[in-house]
DNA sequence: ATCATTTAATTAAGAAAACTACGGAAATCA
DNA sequence: TGATTTCCGTAGTTTTCTTAATTAAATGAT
């Protein structure tokens, strides 16, 4: 990209944003100090996101501690008080509406629920009137920007679901144009991993290079380097859930044969519990229990072991050291994310030089879907 | 990154040289036009660069085709007239020198050769003679540089080789204050793989987002996105050679058990082939002549498929549509790439979509080097 | 040959956004 | 109460880009 001028104001702008989302709050002066530019520059741009109403300022009552010297600066935060944000969570089973606002957003904000497919065919024209039915209930009316969350592979650049083997319906549709006739405001379709993965950086400041996978209905990917999503040439990226296990021969949704998403999905791993334990019930509650008496079987072992050999190739193939597991993994017995972590450690090439995490978080879809809304909606990046 | 004023300068200089190294030549017009920067600013960049001789302007003669209408702009070009770099390539066995111009290098002007190691310890000490011996010949005496490319994990930030399983000297030694004593220049160590990929980038300039494999003494891989290299956390990425295979059990000379490298290395194929025809004499060759004689053996297709499972899970996690082998699988029957071709595409998600391609290229080791150079000493990134 | 047309390169003037320097405001501490 | 420290805003300077106008060098038509 080429600079000039008229550009710098804009992607400072974007910068001084990314930072306040970070530290919560700040004043200007801390934000100036932190990103490395003149308290002029920052008190200049901070006034005009005030002026937009994209910040506020927030009284201190921030006494924590040692008390500084000086004159205290005044607090600002992405504003709280504003509508923001709607959400709109597209599940395969649910969809689920929440208010965000611009800063502190939080997953107990979902709130409204309807069901997101149809067992006939009109699925998109059904969805559209009962979003419609749950848009009027909510409390506010006008919003700076719609972010709708979709399973499945997204192509976020054309708000588009490419491929989406639970909810079939929302590849042919026209999400944005559905969604924009109900909202009246501007709609981003974004991938739900990629969401959640987000949501976890900025829940988690600290973590700023990692793969999070999350396992569910099925198993899915997303990478975020320096803090940001990582952008490839393609629409799809971190998608290591159809990375191929040798030996592995289950038909998979996505019409290949073998991948580890047959084997550490929630259904693939009933699949295969049901199939070492016949004579037990074939449920969630089942396995979860059976684990936590029995620990790790053979089957459970080797399907986490493929999942790890994908997940180690990732990590050596992204240069990365750090694996967030969100989803049904998590909610099973400690030992099984103690030996995933164990088995990705074996494959991963950094743990001869240096240390392997691999660490099971909850699942955050709100701050992510806020951050990716302020970051495309609210300061957006210049084109060319 | 925070802009400033003082910063554009230097961004732009970057941008206006890594156009015009892509280009080949091209006028302060073209180049204004490609880049989106008004005609003074180009030009005004040019000037300085002239100064500094790192362009130089070029004789027209360029009348192919049609006549162009109005004045002919001056042509540009990196300066192919001065020493620029020395290129060290350190191999497992033989390092060979070149000296390289800033623009045009090609692998060619690879000319003094000496060995990489010695069988007793004190390879470090015996190399660094050789190297001065070898340098005293060369024409040039003052560089802008030196580039040495290592085999291995190499932390290119550090100038380090942090892992070479071939030439385990290079672990401990200081290569860039071995090298600095000699040739009184700055060094930059490079992986490898990364150097071919960026050279084969500036020799297709149309490939711009690739995974480049090569087979070798190991399996090394490298991500080019945006016409760059891949910038990953950890001073490892691309790393597919050591991906785990299931079921494979070759312990490798990484440290693990079961990486691909063991199976599809130079000396991994040789072991399958011998294992499954006794009788045969071991060496390449005669591989080389049996497969093209007889299709590609069970042993071959199932080291291929792994090796095809790590490079298609690597396109899907990073988001690529396109891989380049180089090296010794080249140099195997064609029917080979073609089924390794074919068993990518099998993995790889993106071929559902739109297309896939895994081909065959030469090893371009010089242009990468350069380019790596020409980035970090001649036009480097300011600090921050 | 000459002149209109087209493209290239340079010069000059203007605009955007950063920086430094300074001064007033608001707190703590002696 | 006054010294000190820190925060925030104002004023003026600097850097670099842009646009507009000018000069330069080619082609092609009359």
């Amino acid at each position: 990209m080429i600079f000039h001028p008229a550009r710098m104001g804009q992607h400072n702008k974007r910068a001084l944003v990314r930072q306040l989302q970070k530290a919560g709050v700040a004043s200007r002066a801390t934000l100036a100090r932190s990103l490395g530019m003149s308290q002029p520059t920052a008190g200049k741009i901070v006034d005009e996101l005030l002026a937009e109403k994209i910040l506020e300022e927030v009284e201190v009552l921030e006494n924590n501690g040692a008390s500084r010297l000086g004159r205290p600066g005044r607090q600002l935060q992405l504003n709280r008080s504003r509508a923001g944000f709607l959400g709109i969570r597209l599940g395969v089973v649910e969809t689920d509406l929440a208010e965000l606002p611009l800063g502190a957003a939080d997953d107990s904000l979902w709130k409204l629920t309807f069901p997101s497919a149809q067992a006939n065919g009109n699925s998109a024209e059904v969805w559209e009137k009962s979003l419609r039915a749950a848009f009027k209930k909510l409390s506010a009316k006008k919003f700076l920007g719609v972010i709708l969350s979709a399973p499945g592979i997204v192509d976020e650049a054309q708000n588009k679901v490419v491929f989406s083997p639970n909810l079939h319906w929302t590849e042919s549709a026209d999400l944005p144009a559905i969604v924009g006739r109900v909202c009246n405001a501007p709609v981003l379709v974004v991938q739900e991993e990629r969401a959640m993965a987000l949501g976890h950086h900025f829940n988690h400041p600290g973590d700023e290079d990692f793969l999070l996978v999350d396992f569910g209905t099925g198993v899915g990917g997303a990478v975020i380097v320096g803090g940001k999503p990582f952008v490839s040439p393609l629409p799809i990226n971190g998608e290591l859930g159809h990375t191929l296990a040798l030996g592995n021969h289950r038909r998979c949704g996505c019409g290949a044969v073998g991948c580890v998403e047959t084997l550490v999905s929630r259904r693939g791993l009933l699949e295969s519990f049901s199939a070492a334990n016949p004579k037990l019930k074939k449920d969630w509650a089942t396995l979860q229990n059976f684990i936590s008496a029995n620990g790790i079987e053979p089957w459970l072992a080797q399907s986490l072991d493929a999942a790890a050999v994908a997940i180690a190739g990732a990590l050596n193939v992204l240069g990365l050291r750090r694996v967030i597991i969100t989803g049904s993994l998590t909610e099973l017995s400690s030992s099984v994310l103690a030996h995933l972590s164990r088995s990705v450690q074996n494959g991963a090439m950094w743990a001869r030089f240096g240390k392997v995490e691999c660490v099971g978080a909850p699942r955050c879809r709100a701050a992510g879907m806020v951050a990716i809304g302020v970051d495309r909606l609210v300061v957006p990046d210049l084109p060319d």
